[in-house]
DNA sequence: GAAATAGTGTCTTTGAGACAATATGCA
DNA sequence: TGCATATTGTCTCAAAGACACTATTTC
């Protein structure tokens, strides 16, 4: 950064978190019913303005993460998504938004008697249809962040955040169903996710009940990346007539 | 974002720009002396304090390239690259820097009687081996600045913005091998690159002055995403140094 | 001619995807 | 038993990488 000349500058810094979980095989996202102008009583991401007392902006998601969705940050993934600026996103004046992506296995509704009572998950179909109109760009930090998450599917073990500590290769195969909006084959992919070296580890021994044979279990493996990655299957085809 | 209270914030949002380009095979990166303190006489990216009369993050981005770089913003691949806001990285209060990424063709040294005047371009590898130690965290900043600019190489036309408008494929080549730091087979490269659909155009019946026979010359076709990808070797293995 | 760079052919290994076949539980 | 789910096997095709070989220029 330079030595510019500049006016005190009138900016709001705010964070705002996209978490996605999996429902009943479905994608979803944590939404807030805003309680002020603007946008009184539109839903929109849980978010704050940052305090100023020399919080980091990692930290003011994970304190925003405990205050509007009373989750444990804990054991949360939690990576940075982007910065959203336009001039004009917010009538109040400029408001500058961190946004944050967090990722969490399946989870109850939010609890009430908490900043979070008026939280709720929400499919994220209504919402990239337009049905559920949001607050602000809200709609546009939702999608980045969905499809950072189905590109992160493919070279991480993202997967197994949205996952219970101890899984099976089909709870697996339900959350790259579900982000990534396709059906895979079972069997293909039983073996490729085995096939990764340290993305999954087998749990010795342990079963689960279900109506069919039991499944092993196993938990997620040290992997940072995944080598093979978990090819997304191919959404844009288009050939070359040279 | 919500509508908590929250003390007037005493914040700075500034805009940091990690400028790419090839030079000589090895990858270089725009830095300015720093006129001021702190870390005056050290270097750093360019960049400055956002205006605040309603300048939008990518205004701004393309603002500082025109006044620091001397560098004509449009045809210029441009792009966030996250958001520094430790509470501690600069001594002088809460600076948040919004960073962008860019990727130039060979450029000439930076013109001199303008605000680049003390611009100069330094090759990463004195950076990142700690070397040419920077301002603030912009050794960090540059670091995530390479990383993503060597993943978007495998997925994305990325290095077309590295070239010239009409390039042969020995000039693609050459970005790759600079980029990832990795020596690649010619004949390899030839074919797999000419087998992505939609990234590389011919431009009929051309040629160049060179040592051995003529190549072929192209330019960047219509594709946003390389299917297949461009695969990167493992660099778990061996790096090449020089 | 030799040297240098551009471009083609071919072989081997590996992974992706289709899908048959087998294993093991529950009703 | 029959059904449902889990796991293994096999086949085909495409892609990655190694590398011999041909093509076209300058010297």
């Amino acid at each position: 950064m330079t030595d510019d000349t500049w006016s005190p500058p009138h900016i709001l810094l705010a964070v705002d978190l996209v978490i996605l979980t999996l429902r009943e095989t479905h994608l979803h996202v944590l939404l807030v019913e805003r309680g002020i102008e603007p946008y009184r009583g539109c839903a929109a991401l849980p978010g704050g303005f940052l305090h100023n007392d020399r919080e980091g902006l990692l930290a003011a998601a994970h304190r925003e993460l405990d205050e509007e969705a009373d989750l444990d940050a804990t054991q949360l993934h939690l990576e940075q998504l982007g910065t959203y600026g336009d001039a004009n996103r917010d009538p109040r004046g400029r408001v500058v938004s961190v946004t944050y992506l967090a990722i969490a296995p399946r989870l109850p509704e939010p609890t009430a008697g908490t900043d979070a009572a008026r939280a709720a998950w929400r499919p994220v179909d209504a919402i990239v249809s337009g049905e559920l109109p949001l607050a602000f760009d809200h709609d546009v930090i939702i999608a980045d962040g969905i499809e950072r998450a189905r590109s992160k599917l493919e070279h991480t073990p993202l997967a197994t955040a949205f996952c219970e500590p101890v899984f099976t290769i089909s709870d697996l195969q339900q959350v790259y169903e579900a982000v990534w909006g396709v059906d895979l084959d079972p069997r293909n992919f039983y073996r490729k996710v085995q096939k990764v070296p340290n993305f999954l580890l087998p749990v010795d021994a342990e079963r689960r009940v279900t109506k069919g044979r039991p499944a092993r279990l196993f938990t997620a493996g040290p992997a940072t990346t995944l080598h093979p990655p978990i090819p997304r299957p191919d959404h844009t085809a288009s050939r070359q007539g040279e």
